[in-house]
This record gives structure tokens, sequence and C-alpha cells, in this order.
RNA sequence: CGCGGGGUAGAGAAAUGGUCAUCUCGGGAGCCUCAUAAGCUCCAGGAGCUGGUUCGAUUCCAGCCCCCGCAACCA
């Protein structure tokens, strides 16, 4: 099997739905500069999809349940609701902060939107059949108060505690998960649901041929009191099977039949490399059993390191996005993770680079091109569709192909690449038609088409540069008078 | 022999069984002056190692070395 694009060039305008959903972060703390990648990536994408009307729905949100959660809550002295409130007001200024357009902001612990979603894919799950009760028997740490695994052990003791731990047995329900695991790797060969980056594909697969175990999907309520209880026992749901509730939930699952129903399934998950096998298995798994439709597409993305480390706490690299939009701009660390980072693999971040791209890229090239041309035709009236030379039309042309080629695959780095290209294009072509010299009209008005264009395409990676530039090509009454601007990106 | 991914100029990426292995940044030289001391052109520098297949391999195959992720009930 090929799954080679092979569809038909189909016309997608018109009022299609186009359903997008980030991971939702784990609410144990403040989001910081490795949780850009993702709903910058989403943005890019659910902006993309609107240019091209379809009707958006962009979902994100936050994961606030579970033993983590709630003993970070007892270490910093208060509730776990009022904690997790903190969080996720954390990561929706976050997201402002990053300029992100998302339609809604699902929170796990929100008992009016996601709980009756949530209960209902529990019970759908039931219903199959493929909840059953089963002991598991796990160790016990008193000093953790948790269940360690025998790989976390050092000598056989808790490094935490020191001490050996206790095997101790808890009911649990369990889901059976074993029973779809021909079914998942036909979904994901047959390209039902389609998994971009091929080789995760290729990882998924192989994961499956290993064979699947049923998991357990609940947990004690005296162990984790935090979570959505299942009714009629003393469990409540495993966070995973909570938190993966949250792309139905949101849009009606549960409580909103119509609602659901126009949205689902997702046109595009994204998530992180990390969790990419809750998705590409347990996920699926789920909506099988509850007898509902897959989504299209998983995307997955990489991770990010800071200065070529692992950005962690101890070793105090942990970036705050405020800092990096207060220095440069919250357009141009957008740019920064869509180019800098291939799309679909590891990248990293530091202050030097973000400045090389800024003064590069940003300034010396998109500014300084806008500059040039918006200086030159100051004044200038030229009709709203402008004559456009063959060589220009032509090379505008590919590189809308080549944005649109790399869209489809969610090479954002890609298609950025194309943009500027188009960019690099136009700067010689001024060079070479010297329009300064000769004021030939035509060079001029294809000046003023290129850059139209590059606007138009740069519009989902950096919306307000997008704007400032298309401020300055006013259309009025079918006439378009270019006006002078101010430098977009100034040097630092 | 656990599974998967990867090793291309100083850095980051791309393509490819065969005339120049491409792009961006960085380094060097020249040109231009509309523009944000911006722009354009040219130059230097490269395929982890070892075998094999082939008329010919960076590309295909095998082995080795090195790096990264995963190895499930922790989200």
């Amino acid at each position: 099997m090929n799954p080679k694009n092979k569809k038909p060039a189909k016309k997608t305008a018109g009022k299609k739905k186009f359903f997008i959903t980030t991971a939702i972060p784990y609410a144990n703390a403040a989001p910081h500069i490795g949780h850009a990648l993702e709903v910058i990536q989403a943005d890019v994408i659910a902006r993309r999809a609107r240019q091209e009307g379809k009707k958006v729905f962009f979902l994100t949100g936050t994961d606030e349940h579970g033993d983590k959660v709630s003993r970070m809550a007892m270490q910093s002295g208060v509730a776990a609701k009022v904690f997790v409130n903190e969080i996720s007001k954390k990561f929706k200024e976050f997201k402002k902060t990053l300029g992100i357009s998302y339609d809604d902001f699902i929170r796990t612990t929100d008992k009016k939107k996601h709980w009756p979603g949530a209960y209902k894919l529990f019970s759908e799950l039931q219903k199959k059949g493929d909840i059953y009760e089963k002991e598991y028997e796990g160790l016990y740490c008193v000093g953790c108060e948790k269940f360690i695994t025998e790989k976390d052990l050092e000598d056989g003791e808790c490094p935490l505690h020191k001490k050996t731990p206790e095997k101790v047995s808890e009911k649990n329900l369990f889901f059976r998960l074993s029973r779809y695991e021909s079914k998942i790797r036909s979904a994901i060969n047959s390209g039902k649901v389609k998994i971009l980056p091929e080789e995760r594909k290729n990882e998924v697969l192989a994961f499956l041929d290993e064979g699947l175990e049923d998991v357990s999907f609940t947990r004690s309520r005296k162990n984790v009191p935090w979570g959505i209880p299942v009714k009629g026992t003393d469990q409540v749901m495993y966070v995973w099977c909570d938190g993966l509730a949250n792309y139905i939930s949101a849009i009606g699952y549960g409580r909103d039949k119509k609602m659901f129903e126009k949205w689902w399934p997702a046109d595009v998950q994204l998530v992180g490399k990390d969790i990419f096998r809750f998705h590409g298995v347990y996920w699926l798994a789920m909506l099988m059993s509850a007898g509902l439709p897959l989504p299209k597409k998983l995307f997955i993305h990489g991770f990010i390191t800071v200065n070529g480390q692992k950005m962690s706490k101890t070793i105090g690299n942990v970036i705050k996005p405020d800092e990096a939009v207060s220095k440069y701009g919250r357009d141009p660390l957008r740019y920064y993770f869509l180019r800098e980072i291939p799309s679909d693999g590891d990248g990293d971040f530091s202050f030097e680079k973000l400045a090389t791209r800024y003064n590069d890229d940003l300034a010396k090239g998109l500014g300084n091109f806008a500059s040039r041309i918006l200086n030159m035709v100051d004044g200038m009236v030229f009709p709203d569709k402008l004559t456009v030379s063959k060589e220009v039309r032509e090379e505008i042309k590919r590189a809308r192909a080549r944005v649109q080629k790399h869209f489809d695959e969610f090479r954002l780095n890609d298609a950025l690449a194309a943009i500027f290209d188009l960019i690099k294009f136009g700067d010689t072509y001024i060079n070479r038609t010297k329009p300064w010299e000769n004021k030939n009209t035509k060079t001029i008005s294809d000046l003023v088409a290129m850059l139209r264009d590059v606007v138009f395409l740069i519009e989902p990676f950096m919306p307000e540069t997008s704007k400032k530039i298309l401020s300055s090509l006013p259309v009025k009454n079918g006439k378009l008078r270019p006006k002078k601007i101010k430098p977009l990106f100034p040097r630092i």
C-alpha cells in the first residue's frame, strides 16, 4: 500500500470544517518555552485553514487531574483546584503572549464541559464490554505514598526514601486494549489515520508488533483523590482516559450531539513525541471501542533544547516566553520556532540564534524588502488588479505551490523557506531591473505584486507583521495607494 | 542480538545510482546605492568507518563505530 497523495485536484472552497487540536499540557507547572512549539505550529495550521476559507475549530487546554498535580498543590499548600486554576490561567496568558488564535480552551476539571464527555466515553467502553475488574499488583513505597516501578528502584529500594517497597495489590478497572491491536494496525496501515512524519508511523507499528496488554484505566481514590470519580466504585479515572477525552468533550460529546457531529473527527491532532503512543494507540483504541470515527491525521513534533541542553529547573535554563517576546516581539519568536526548528524534528533555542534570525531574516530580509519597495512606490497609484510580468507571475506561482505542498505535510519550516526564497528572488529582481533608475512602471508594479503575495503567504506565520504591511497597501475604490512604512523589525 | 530514528562544509537543514551535492547563517573578495550600515555577485570549505553490488554510490546492501528517543500503568 502506497499512501502517497494521489488526491484529485478538488476545490476546497466553501464551508469545509476543520477541527484541530493540541495536546493539553499537564498542569503541574507553569508554561515554558518548550510548550510554545506545538501551539505555534497548530496556530499556523489553523490560520492557514481559515485563509483557505475553512470553518475552523482550534482546541487547546490543560490536563488538570492526577497524582502529580495534587502533590504539587499540597507542596504549595493550596487546594488542588486553586492550584490548577492558577496554572491554567498562566497557560491562557501564555497563549495570548504568543498570539494563538484558539477557539476554545478545555480544562479537564471543568465539570460542565468536560466531565459529561469523559463519563460518556467511559460508559461506552463499558457497554462494549471493554472494561473489566482486575487485581493490580505493584510496588508501593510508603514514603512516596504511591506505586513505583521496578526500574525506579536502586538496589531494590526506593531511591528517594531508601526503603524496600511493599507489594500491594489493588483492584482497578482495566481497558481491553489488547482487543484493538490489529484494528489499530490496519487503520494506520490503510492511511485511515495518517501519521506524520512517516517515521512515527513505523514506530507505532513496531510497537504494535510487540503486542498490546490491557491497561488499568482507573486508580484507587484513596491513592489518587484528584480525578473524575467512576460511578459506583471507589475509583477515579486514569488520567489518560480522562485527559484524552478532552478532544471530544470540548466539542460537545456527552452533552451536545449536534455540535459534536459537526466537528468530529478531528482533521489533525498535534502531539509531542513523548505522548505519541498514547495517541497512536490508546486514543485510537478508545475511539474504536466507543464506536467513534478516528482522527484523520496525527502530527508528531519534537522537542526543544536550550543551548543544546535539555531544559530543566536544576540546570536553570528554563526560558520563559515573555522574556523573548518582550525583547524581540511576538512574530519574531513565532518565526524562530517555525523556521529554525524542523516541524517534525527536534530543535534548539538560544537567544543568540534568535538574534541571528531576527537580524538576518526579518530585519535584513523581509523588513528591508518591504521598506525598499514601499519607499519607492510611496505616493504612486496602482489599479487594485496589478499587471504582472510573466517572469514574476511564474515565480509567485511557484512559491505558492511550494508553500501549499509543504503545508500538506506540515513542514512549516520548509514553507517559510519557500516564502523567503520569493523575497530573495525579489531582492535580486530589484537589483537587476534597477527601477530607481529607470522608473519603469512595469517593474514597479511587479514589485508591489510580489510584496502583496509575501504578505499573504506569511500571514499564518506572522499575523501582526502581515497586517502592518497590508496597512501600507491600502485599496480604495479599486485604487491601490501604497505608503512608506516604518522599519518592521528595527535592528537589534 | 529489545524496538525505532539518525550521522551531509564551522552551525542548521535539503536533494540525489552518473555532467557543478543544494539552501540559510558564519568567513573572504568585488559590485550597487532604491532600502533597516540594508541589497546583489563571486570564492573557500563537506558525505562516520569498512566492505559489497555496479561501468559508476553520498545515494542500494552488509558489518562496525557513535548519537538520540522509546521500553507502557508517571503524566
